[in-house]
RNA sequence: CGGGGAGUAGCGUAGCUUGGUUUAGCGCGCCUGCUUUGGGAGCAGGAGGUCGCCGGUUCAAAUCCGGCCUCCCCGACCA
């Protein structure tokens, strides 16, 4: 007990001011500090390594499903970001503009890119002829403006990282398989990288992206309750295709504009990562991401550079040759139960102790950051034991996340009910929605809940038919509901 | 964008109401030395500040006034 007052006595607890406790880890273990203009931060060193083992990942999934990286220009001009009606009005809140090339004022302004459809259409006319042209598949890395006005580390910035795909193809149905492989993408990528399970869905006409015809996306609930988007899958049909005139001939001789989807993830999940896993005693992150997975500690005093330390180095050097990201802390400077609860604060996966007495035993002690547990290992057995559990952490993480979804998940189908969930546990609340606007901006309105997702038939699990929540009109729309970030 | 709160050393803060007693104080951290080191070490000595920025009032401003910037909370808006 008193252990655990001394671990957390310098962080806000996360059950008691969660987005305080959000900033702190975010800040205490070095993953960004906020920049000098509004909704602007700096990702330090330790939070771009996890975007970039995040970003490896899946870019290789991206890569093994056909696409190919490019990169197009930061700036839009007006005229071609005007073109798509919704996709203007959607984004000109949030659109950054350049003005003046030095002291001139331009002729016409930029846009900094809120999304790239424009720009990348623009292009793609020029590109697209034939339907030997097609598919088109192409994915950059990219970053993005869009001038929000509440903002969080991660969460919202100003400016942030993604990968913004976009694609075109001959018909509606290879665009719409696109769009739906790219979604259980996301979700695989979700729950096997991040550890973090998500529900998947379409989204409904007030919530889809501007411009699109159908919005799919991937969701998963926070420990404060509220939902987070983690991805979204665009079909976006032929709406830009007209208006950039992105025309091929097919396979008829026939004229026809292009099927088109794109589709994006973003900074954010490395905020979903330091949400769905941080504790009191800071970060967790799972060890496909962390960028050290394993941190040696060798216990200083007396002679431990003699004895302890080289032992730590050839500890240090298995692991390495074995392809685990590991450190070994040998400063001198801090005590051992400074580095452990500085290394915790990190979130790195899993610690390995090593100080006289385990010498003598020809041994190591395995400390779990997830569980706490710690397990004395034989050192010939180190490597082996430390890839298991790794792998382990990994698995239960997501377990534990899983846990805390199921047990945060509410079906209700009386709208008493529905209020109380949103007022006091939050969670998502799966119920059914008649399919009008009005019931669902009166339901935001009078419980702050959105609709986070429809569900797609092969989800409803036999559910078909249903009263919606507010209006009670027989239905077969089976949605989430949930407070979102 | 509306309402509320905040900004003093790397972090957390005192001082501000009632301007001068402050050479801006304290805790943590930092530096040096010695002793320590299996859950945030101890002692001794030391360094570190344009009091968010700009301007005004005044003999005198961290303190009073105005403008701006940034952060937090609530709402509106929004991927």
């Amino acid at each position: 007990m008193k252990n655990e007052e001394r671990l957390v006595k310098k962080i806000t607890q996360k059950s008691k001011d969660f987005s305080k406790w959000y900033v702190e880890i975010i800040k205490k273990a070095e993953m960004a500090d906020y920049a000098p203009i509004k909704g602007m931060m700096v990702i330090r060193p330790y939070g771009f390594a996890v975007w970039e083992n995040l970003q490896n990942l899946l870019d290789l999934r991206i890569k093994e499903t056909g696409h190919s990286n490019a990169y197009f220009p930061l700036f839009i001009p007006e005229s071609l970001l005007e073109k798509e009606a919704e996709h203007l009005e959607g984004f000109s809140p949030e659109v950054a503009w350049v003005t003046h090339g030095g002291k001139e004022e331009l002729e016409e302004r930029l846009a900094v890119r809120p999304t790239s459809e424009a720009i990348i259409g623009n292009m793609y006319s020029k590109w697209i002829k034939s339907y030997r042209d097609l598919p088109v598949l192409i994915n950059q890395w990219a970053n993005i403006v869009r001038w929000e006005k509440v903002t969080r580390p991660f969460l919202r910035t100003t400016e942030f990282l993604w990968q913004e795909g976009h694609t075109v193809h001959e018909t509606a149905e290879e665009a719409q398989k696109e769009t739906m492989m790219i979604l259980e993408l996301y979700k695989e990528f979700a729950e096997s990288e991040l550890a973090i399970p998500v529900i998947s869905g379409i989204k409904t006409e007030r919530e889809k992206f501007a411009g699109a015809e159908a919005t799919y996306c991937v969701e998963a609930l926070m420990a404060d309750g509220k939902a987070l988007q983690m991805g979204t899958s665009h079909f976006l049909g032929q709406h830009f295709s007209k208006v950039f005139n992105i025309r091929f001939e097919d396979r008829n001789q026939k004229l026809q504009y292009g099927w088109q989807t794109s589709w994006g993830v973003s900074t954010r999940l490395i905020g979903a990562v330091v949400m769905a896993h941080g504790d009191d005693s800071g970060l967790k992150l799972p060890p496909r991401i962390a960028p050290i997975q394993v941190v040696i500690v060798p216990i200083s005093g007396g002679d431990w550079q003699k004895t302890v330390l080289p032992v730590a180095t050839r500890i240090k050097d298995e692991l390495k040759q074995a392809g685990i990201r590991v450190k070994l802390d040998h400063r001198e400077e801090f005590t051992p139960g400074w580095k452990f609860a500085n290394w915790e604060m990190r979130g790195v996966p899993l610690r390995i102790e090593v100080g006289p007495r385990d010498i003598k035993n020809n041994q190591a002690i395995a400390v779990r950051r997830d569980t706490g547990d710690k397990t004395p290992v034989a050192l010939d057995e180190l490597k082996e034991k430390v890839r298991a559990t790794l792998a382990d952490i990994q698995k239960s993480l997501l377990k534990a996340a899983f846990k805390y979804q199921q047990d945060n998940s509410y079906e209700v189908d009386n709208f008493e009910e529905f209020k109380s969930v949103l007022e006091n546990q939050r969670g998502l609340i799966k119920t059914f929605w008649c399919g009008a606007s009005a019931c669902e901006d009166r339901i935001k309105n009078e419980t702050m809940g959105t609709i986070r997702a429809v569900l797609l038939d092969k989800d409803k699990s036999g559910k078909a038919n249903g009263k919606c929540i507010l209006c009670g009109k027989e239905t077969d729309k089976l949605v989430y509901f949930a407070r979102a970030y």
